[in-house]
DNA sequence: TGAAAACTTTACCAAACGGTCAGTTTGAGG
DNA sequence: CCTCAAACTGACCGTTTGGTAAAGTTTTCA
């Protein structure tokens, strides 16, 4: 009863693995959900379609099992916002951690805008459940902050949803940037002066 | 030759196609272009599959023309800064008017929002050219009034930017913001006090 | 080495999809 | 009221799609 049911993996299962959810990565993230085919992602992975599906049952399993990985990743910036360090340094360092994720990870930024864009049907709880938890923590902290007079005061849930609509942006808008900036720039380069610059304008007591 | 090939529009040509387009846009805006059906469309319009057909030749072409139609109410806002007014005003006026457009228009920013996503397939040379133009004015506008000392100097693109991602995620990611702030919050009322002390803050001399 | 388990492929569905067509109904103008 | 173009429909078609069945091939390990 209390077997938990998880035949460990095979070496090829690993690899293969990895490999489907790589290539399908990248399709859902260019394509969407319903936008992506199976044929499509394993022509990506260079596998037979049946073979991607003895891997993941459905073109939705590989898709949840993507979604749900890319969670963690998400989140983690805000999770090492140290309540105890320099208030301004921890929230530029969260500015500066998220749009580095935006720079190294656009895929990931981008699957989970078509998810929200959609109405995130397939997070559930998770938008209001645990996310919001974690947001009324880091809340809590940036009021503390502003209270202590260590920040100017300012809505801190709005704070939060500037810093990553500010940083998600370059992912998600990437060939609207680069098309309006014309070639020659690196956006993100020019991004991390620009919003550090503006956290501290606003922020800094 | 020079007959404009446009016969015009009868009352029920008008009505029926007003009524697909408006359908069309809430499929579009919620499943993207990919993700929607025609069938669903006609449905939602309440017409017949192949009735849909008379009006427009092809799913491409009714998201074609609600594209085309977009633009000029997404764009209009910036058209409307005037270089002789106050900077701050004018800044500040602009932010108020594309929030506004956000609260008032949420399906065309979803669905500018996905065609972006995908990587603007649909609107080939705008970007790069009418957009990146007007752009490129406004700039020279902000680079006057901060060489004047009228306002704080930003990089002016990146100002744009930052305009645009803060406003338009309010509409993109509603789901999320709604689930992150619970019951019994006006999102865009908040915004709108949140985002005119921001670029107050990060902009007035 | 040999047999079972793991992996892969070919061939194939049934459903959904974009779109067509032949013909019927509707309604505006004379 | 009649006529005819405009508006509309049901039946259909070829393709794409998610997914399956069954048989073949490779790998593992006793």
């Amino acid at each position: 009863m209390t077997e938990d049911s998880k035949p460990p993996l095979t070496r090829i299962q690993q690899k293969n693995r990895d490999i489907i959810l790589e290539a399908a990565l990248t399709v859902f993230s260019t394509r969407g959900l319903r936008g992506a085919t199976i044929d499509r992602i394993a022509d990506a992975a260079g596998l037979s379609k049946p073979n991607v599906l003895y891997y993941f049952g459905s073109k939705d399993e590989i898709y949840r099992t993507l979604l749900t990985a890319l969670l963690d990743t998400w989140l983690a910036p805000m999770l090492n916002i140290d309540s105890n360090g320099q208030p301004m340094d921890e929230v530029l360092g969260y500015v500066a951690a998220k749009l580095q994720l935006s720079r190294d990870y656009p895929r990931e930024s981008r699957l989970f805008a078509y998810e929200v864009l959609q109405g995130a049907p397939h997070l559930e709880g998770i938008l209001g459940g645990r996310l919001r938890d974690l947001v009324e923590n880091t809340v809590a902290v940036l009021e503390r902050w502003m209270a202590q007079g260590r920040l100017k005061p300012v809505e801190p849930h709005h704070l939060i949803f500037s810093i990553w609509a500010l940083t998600q942006h370059y992912a998600d808008f990437d060939v609207q940037v680069r098309a309006v900036l014309g070639p020659g720039h690196d956006p993100y380069a020019e991004a991390e002066l620009y919003l550090e610059n503006l956290f501290r304008q606003m922020l800094e007591p």
